[in-house]
DNA sequence: GAATTAAGTCAACATGACTGACATAAATGA
DNA sequence: TCATTTATGTCAGTCATGTTGACTTAATTC
């Protein structure tokens, strides 16, 4: 295992090193802060790019590739934990849900404990799509982590956190490891 | 004026600093990438919620929100420009654009070297929209800069120009400096 | 046993993409 | 000058993905 989760938690304590002396460095001009809004639209914007071509491919759509991302890499996640971190309502889930689910790229069992919980889990095909859509994110991803420069891991991450909304960031962290898996070890394979 | 482009113009030698010792720092699992890719999303869904929210009291949504946003960032600006920089069909554009220059917030007027160009101009409400659009992202961005730590700015800025597709990034670059202004200052007032 | 919860579904609608075809005016080039 | 290209606009239809609101079913909880 990698210790992916350090920077979590280390985060930069910006009060403590935020003396009056560097007043200079944190006021930023809005004409500054808005180059990276636009970098960061530009940035997303040719991220989903690649796997959206490759869906086209399949007859699907980025929504579907949300669903297909987190239910392979939070294999056994709950339908509402899935509503909760796309931020959509039930009825558009639905919808893509029962594609993949039609399609054979995910099936749903009964939570052992909770039986009206659907637990969701990729099939072998789900992530190999799964795992065909995130390669060139992959390495678009680790060739600007290298281009940011040395530390660019740690401040990028902890850039991102910060950019998500503050009662948001707890749920992300648990979410953040691998498979919180409540059925396996998140390899579960099925069907 | 503030020394936004040096970031832009001595971007970090990957390649030279890229020795054979370093192999370890480089080869980052996918799991772990698979985990920036998520906080990316996060990080995106919540950027836009704010505008999103403010644009529902006008009738307006994202797509007028972005409209908005480069017409004012970049005044002067010709239709192609736009379309070159969303990415998306002049039919999509000219059903938004027509809605913000309907309401009074974009004026269009003929080029005057060529004069089929539509050069794209705020006015002065439409400033005031983009400005009140674009004040909770900057309130996001300049606290997530620093809560990313010291030489977050320079990181930061290099991995999301290095998440733009390579042949789009002088266009990045350029469209980058506020307002290249073909025809003004950048602070051009229309009608 | 009643109330709550997790999930699914039906229907209608809005937004913002898309394709394809065509129109107009201005610039450009042979 | 005339034909072509370019920049923009528009009509028409379609699709993907989001929304609201109402309702059902099954299982859990009080």
């Amino acid at each position: 295992m990698t210790d992916i989760n350090d920077p979590l938690s280390e985060p930069f304590d910006a009060k403590r090193a935020d003396g009056a002396a560097s007043n200079k460095l944190e006021r930023r001009s809005d004409a500054e802060l808005l180059a990276y809004a636009e970098l960061l639209f530009f940035a997303y914007r040719d991220f989903t790019r690649d796997p959206d071509a490759i869906l086209k491919g399949f007859g699907f759509g980025r929504a579907h590739h949300r669903v297909l991302h987190f239910v392979t890499r939070h294999s056994g996640l709950r339908v509402a934990d899935l509503l909760d971190a796309l931020k959509i309502t039930k009825q558009s889930l639905g919808r893509v849900l029962k594609q993949l689910v039609d399609k054979g790229y995910i099936v749903q069992r009964a939570g052992s404990i909770d039986r009206r919980e659907r637990l969701l889990y990729p099939t072998a095909s789900g992530r190999a799509l799964a795992k065909r859509l995130a390669a060139p994110q992959l390495v678009r991803l680790a060739e600007a982590l290298k281009a940011a420069g040395p530390g660019a891991d740690v401040i990028v991450r902890r850039f991102l956190q910060a950019m998500i909304n503050a009662e948001e960031r707890p749920k992300v962290s648990s979410i953040m490891s691998p498979s919180p898996a409540p059925d396996g070890d998140g390899k579960a394979e099925v069907s």
